[in-house]
DNA sequence: CAATGTTACGATACACGTAATCATA
DNA sequence: TATGATTACGTGTATCGTAACATTG
């Protein structure tokens, strides 16, 4: 699993489009398309229910769903926690 | 950040030692040396401070550790989540 | 000179975008 | 036929491993 991966996949769950998504992360249909085809095969089934009108998450997507928000909360916050002004006198 | 990157950190955390955490990531320590260094410019600090016998963290290491910690714990969860047997029956 | 970390370099793999294809309303 | 998702294909970047180098006890 890797960041872009859980980034795309939040931006579907938020969007419930793939085209939306994609525009969100500044990339492709197909780049996204295929990071969740991947993140699905790593997971081991499906994410999304992909039908005529919208997208729905899976029963599966939905469990899953928790945990990358964290994953993303928890990167951010590391990054932002580096980056804040506390620090910049004790780098060591 | 990636999370190959996230791994690699907290090997080395674990045995402050370059060597043993490339063995333990299965990767060579050129390839782990790379990959801190890439985190440690997009921190914007240095994480480990290397020298003649050992490999300590920073003050900004020992900042971003727990989170990054957060960070691989949440996509383990992830992925014994979505591998628990409870949800075989239903994966929609 | 043994152990540890870094730099150099060529090769591989992966994610990307464009374009073509499929499916559906 | 218009919209949204997927597949095909070639390209570029980034990571990798091997090997050479640097530093230090």
């Amino acid at each position: 699993m890797e960041m872009h991966q859980v980034r795309y996949f939040l931006a579907v769950c938020e969007t419930l489009n793939f085209t939306r998504a994609a525009e969100r992360c500044h990339v492709t249909q197909p780049a996204l398309t295929r990071a969740i085809q991947k993140l699905e095969e790593e997971v081991g089934g499906q994410l999304f229910r992909r039908e005529r009108n919208a997208t729905h998450l899976t029963h599966l997507g939905q469990m899953v769903k928790p945990h990358l928000e964290q994953v993303l909360a928890d990167s951010q916050a590391a990054m932002s926690t580096a980056r804040a002004p506390s620090q910049c006198s004790g780098l060591r």
